[in-house]
DNA sequence: TTGATTGATAGATATTTTCGATTAACATGT
DNA sequence: ACATGTTAATCGAAAATATCTATCAATCAA
């Protein structure tokens, strides 16, 4: 019976009964039978299916929360014996947002070096697709931003607070300066996020409250991009001041404050609200509250 | 993989793999089977094993709790797809203290006028076995005291507070009496509950402090031969004074007062701490709450 | 209408599960 | 020491279940 929860979660990821098959390492026939046991099981049917998957029935979402509480408990139940046997070993699965991805390795090199066994998948994500694949039990945790919307579906740890710096090259534009103003920022072409990132539209907010149109040269959802653009001299950027530091500034880049913002925007480590957490979770959880202290200005 | 962890459940209940099989309506060969196709599984030993059940290894005491929670997790989505279907439905099985089983009918009365459908078993039981049944999924709720030990196991509503009384003919002992102390009490023969249970070491508490010997005549653990008994109007006992107005005064019968009792045990609704709970144990708790304003002194 | 996509269905084949019978390992009492 | 009873593991056959391939029916898009 797990296995079928397992097939409606996948059901429920990929809204595909074949994909959903594939995922799950089973044909689409057994999928399907798998879905319509559950359903002759309960009595009910889950699937709303016209000649193709047409989402789930009330029925059908109730079941699927509840599948995804004992199907991450049952996986919960397996990595603590086997931590039990084998010590903390195993896999995290880790989604950030790329602002946060130069963050990561305050984490892991800590963990890692406390738990040498365990090894580690990090992902970009935007902040609602972080949670999304929390919600689905495809990572065990993300690095995000914690200010919206994440009600009491995830336990946060918060980590540090953005604030944010032009990235520029010291002959750049506005390279002398010792400060800028966003207004400052909205007048120089910039190289940034793509617009479905949540840092992305802080800063476009911060933008347009100067009433400047600004223009955005380069956009992509990949740091390393923005960073690599900015490095050739030839083109800006904008990024918390963290992320500054940890790229590195050589003597010809320049991380310039931004003032007069003073909005916050917190980053932390997210998990799924349960409890127990799987041990390996559990121990990042703790590792990020160590870490939270370092960082703490 | 579901039903092998409900042989592990009944192999925790019953301590014996024949009766565990029994319970679960299998052969003894198959949950011996189920045990061990977890344990290879995980890979670890989870019972040890003589050439009889000696319990549970530290591996398998921690996925005997998970066991638990996933497993009572999945019947309360099967009874609340089956809830979202025909209406709450279905039996709730309660466990209750021998002072707490008069007052199940407040409960019960209102919860049926709401939720017709619904059956109930009620069972006796000391407070302990109350709580282990809880542990064990094989009650829905209890009704035990509050004081002490339910550290965070359950979630409590309390219901009402225990105040003592002489229940007594009023031709008999101490019977025209308008209020006793314990001293008193403690010079008559009692009909008690048996030692096992809580309200009994309750009273014999308050009886040891005046510094008399009591004798008590009878004990058993069924309030209704302890009642049967004062009836007849040759016996006395101690209960709680709504238990003893539930029982109905006759004139001949009489619930004198204790007084020099301030101490003060409450008793209330316990169900299982897991959120959400199960549709029908949550309506009980919400009917439990009401009742809890109706009865509050 | 044609072609492509999607999920249900049917039938054959594997796999797993379950059971009854038996056995081995211990206790317990004589 | 020995017989006896209890308990759980083991074995082999039968039953139940799961899975696969192939195919079909419905729907959608051109």
């Amino acid at each position: 019976m797990l296995e079928k929860l397992e097939f409606l979660l996948a059901l429920a990821r990929e809204k595909h009964f074949g994909r959903a098959a594939e995922a799950c390492g089973v044909t689409q026939p057994t999928l399907s039978a798998g879905v319509k046991q559950i359903e002759d099981a309960f009595g009910v049917l889950l699937v709303n299916r016209g000649s193709r998957f047409r989402g789930f029935t009330a029925e059908g979402e109730r079941v699927l929360e509840w599948a995804r509480r004992i199907v991450g408990d049952a996986r919960a139940m397996r990595e603590e014996v086997l931590a039990l046997k084998h010590g903390l070993a195993g896999r995290l699965r880790l989604a950030a947002v790329p602002t946060a991805l130069p963050m990561v390795e305050t984490l892991t090199t800590p963990f890692r070096a406390r738990h040498p066994n365990v090894q580690f998948t990090v992902l970009t994500r935007t902040s609602t697709e972080v949670l999304h694949l929390l919600d689905n039990l495809e990572v065990d945790a993300g690095l995000t931003y914690l200010n919206n919307d994440l009600s009491g579906r995830v336990s946060a740890v918060p980590l540090y607070r953005e604030s944010y710096r032009l990235l520029v090259a010291a002959d750049g534009p506005l390279g002398h300066r010792d400060q800028v103003t966003w207004f400052d920022v909205a007048q120089v072409p910039l190289c940034l996020l793509t617009p479905d990132m949540q840092n992305r539209r802080i800063i476009d907010q911060y933008l347009r409250e100067t009433g400047v149109e600004p223009t955005i040269t380069l956009e992509s959802d990949s740091m390393i991009v923005l960073y690599s653009h900015v490095r050739t001299g030839r083109w800006a950027s904008v990024m918390p001041s963290r992320v500054a530091a940890m790229l590195g500034l050589t003597d010809v880049l320049r991380a310039i404050p931004i003032v007069g913002a003073d909005t916050s925007y917190t980053i932390g480590l997210v998990a799924p609200a349960r409890e127990p957490m799987m041990p390996l979770t559990a121990a990042l959880v703790a590792e990020a509250r160590r870490v939270a202290v370092l960082l703490a200005d």
